[in-house]
DNA sequence: GATTGAACATAACAGTGTTATATTAAAGAA
DNA sequence: TTCTTTAATATAACACTGTTATGTTCAATC
């Protein structure tokens, strides 16, 4: 990667983490960098391209926050420990958040690439589901159960950021939504399908 | 309400409806209801406005989804058949949908009477869900259990419309759906902290 | 009828992402 | 090393965005 490109992804992820893509023009991108605007359209084929990189970083946190050491933990905690990072995650890093989940800009769509990161960190919520699955779940009921905790936890991420959130009074709403996850959990694990 | 400021509205909801948010310019809505821009200023306050219009329509349909004969169904069934309805109104209206859970345009911030609409809805959840639960019930209660529905629905409607909904091959989205949230309804149900 | 405020048309403003044009720099071939 | 081709670059222009400014017309009130 050269330098302007270096600099133009640089300025851009400054610009993204102080005031989420409202801050991403690409003249100010451009201006942060020290180069003209011409370079995002050389480098990075213009703006999508910039969001592509971000939409990118944004799964890479995802998978980051759900990848520590298992040693010790039944499945269900890991699962847990997992589902407290994607949250963690999701409240530090707000505008790759927003970004990875559309809440910003219908008009973007990730390319191919973007999309196989997400896949990624599909799978490997896929891995961690599978741990809570007996050995011989199907494909399809892994992905099913995966899906299950994935709606769950992201649609409590995105219920905060929603204007009704303000109604709660609720001192941590995290650990609100951590409890009802780890309810399910036990839900999973308890239904027939999903025995030995 | 006037006739220009009901042409506005109209040509207003026939581009969304058409094109979604990226069709709402006011220099298309003007054009469509056959006035000039400035009526867009004048009756609605600008471009927020008819947003505003736009976002409280989309909570009104979440109302009416969930607005049904309640007779001779148990307390599950009732929060099953909203369920179904809330998904099947999401479907029918994705563009609504996606205005007010903010999946267009972070720089829209509802109103004030726009945000006393979303907590009406979010009342009228907290009704149904209140079936669920011993009459005693707190109000906190409630409103963790109501919580927990919706992020839960929430969370598969926003997943549907993300990249990574074409993994999945399967065939009914909302049956996956709906059975997740059975599943979590029983649960919640059965915990101690909800009996009688 | 005169005055005031609202509604309205149009132009201009400041911003947006992108493309066009010309120039310079870098890479590859002879 | 020199020449040719391609890539990178600066700048201006384009077409679009929401909004404000300016002036005119309309409607309501006195």
């Amino acid at each position: 990667m050269n330098i302007a490109k270096r600099k133009i992804l640089k300025a851009a992820s400054e610009l993204f983490l102080e005031g989420g893509i409202a801050a991403l023009s690409v003249r100010s991108i451009a201006k942060k960098a020290g180069v003209s605007t011409i370079g995002i359209y050389s480098h990075f084929q213009g703006k999508e391209g910039i969001l592509d990189e971000l939409y990118i970083q944004g799964f890479e946190l995802v998978m980051q926050a759900m990848d520590f050491e298992r040693k010790a933990l039944s499945a269900k905690d890991i699962m847990l420990k997992g589902v407290r990072g994607y949250f963690a995650m999701a409240e530090a890093h707000e505008g790759h958040y927003r970004l990875i989940f559309g809440e910003n800009d219908n008009r973007y769509t990730p390319s191919e690439e973007a999309k196989a990161v997400a896949e990624k960190a599909f799978g490997q919520l896929l891995k961690v589901t599978a741990l809570l699955l007996p050995d011989n779940a199907s494909m399809a009921l892994k992905q099913k159960n995966a899906l299950e905790i994935w709606a769950f936890v992201h649609g409590y991420v995105s219920l905060k950021h929603h204007a009704v959130a303000s109604i709660f009074e609720t001192p941590d709403w995290y650990a609100m939504a951590e409890e009802a996850v780890s309810v399910h959990i036990d839900a999973i694990l308890a239904k027939p399908e999903n025995q030995p």
